[in-house]
DNA sequence: CTAATATGAATGAAGG
DNA sequence: CCTTCATTCATATTAG
């Protein structure tokens, strides 16, 4: 496993973030509830929202959005919620190897063909996996979301890169 | 393939200390980094000072209790502190959604069986003691609001295939 | 069937 | 207190 995870030792107490409510343990393919699992049609309306610029929606935009998704499957706030929030997270992750893998090749016998800044402005579009997400969802988000911060696209350049390496 | 990101080694005991730890004496092995994670029994003492009301302790509080952490593995006043913060912050918004759930339904012939708790047992007074660890801190009453993990979230799963509600 | 990957969910840590 | 980021865990899905 390339991703091994050492967590000292796996403690078989107290280790249940399963639901707990299999009262309607009657029908029998009850196998296990498990994740919410997105159906492409609310994949597409997340992704068109987050193509869209709002990568990361209030609350109030939470609750709207989750009641579209609901046409096409039961969903809760904190589904969309999650899904917003490891969208984003994916991404940039994504962004930060791919650019940490471009450092490296600026790194020797380079000229000065290619530089890159390791100051990112911003993660402006170009998202790996989906691309044009022009479908009948028309999200337009206009609105000024009072919330946290600017909602839509700005410079939310996170300087995230404190990376926390301690001893 | 696109998997290669993975420094962490092992780390048999685990540590994580405080923040402000000079490099004296590096260690040979490059263990720890990554957050604190508390162990089951820490786990134990934590929630059990939580329900026993004190659900925000002071900062003498918190040492001490730091203190008898320290016996089941590493830990600082800062992961206590971030604890308890955490910890209140997750109970109320799960408790608020579960409200806002119950709240949802309005017709049907479904029960009406809503006993939701909104306030905090700000403290309380009683005894706990769970045993193996013993020390001068006196936690009094227990009154169990908000239980642990166990997935509080209304996060949906794959239910009947044929959902189609409308709004 | 087993291994690797994708992704939803949980939680520690910070910022404001 | 609130929201947000980063890391981790667990599971569903897919590749071998």
């Amino acid at each position: 496993m390339i991703m091994d995870q050492e967590q000292t030792q796996h403690s078989p107490t107290g280790h249940s973030h399963s639901p707990s409510s299999p009262a309607s343990g009657s029908t029998s393919t009850e196998t296990v509830r498990s994740r919410w699992s997105p159906k492409p049609e609310q994949i597409l309306i997340l992704e068109s929202i987050f193509n869209s610029g709002m990568v990361n929606p209030p609350k109030e935009e939470t609750v709207r959005i989750r009641k579209m998704l609901e046409k096409f499957g039961a969903v809760g706030d904190a589904n969309v919620f999650y899904w917003f929030q490891n969208r984003r997270s994916r991404s940039r992750r994504r962004q930060r190897q791919l650019q940490a893998a471009a450092a490296a090749v600026t790194t020797n016998t380079c000229d000065q063909t290619m530089m890159v800044n390791t100051s990112l402005p911003q993660y402006s579009g170009a998202d790996l996996g989906f691309g044009g997400c022009s479908t009948s969802s028309n999200y337009l988000y206009a609105s000024s979301s009072t919330s946290s911060y600017g909602g839509g696209y700005d410079n939310h350049s996170n300087n995230g890169m404190e990376n926390l390496l301690a001893m």
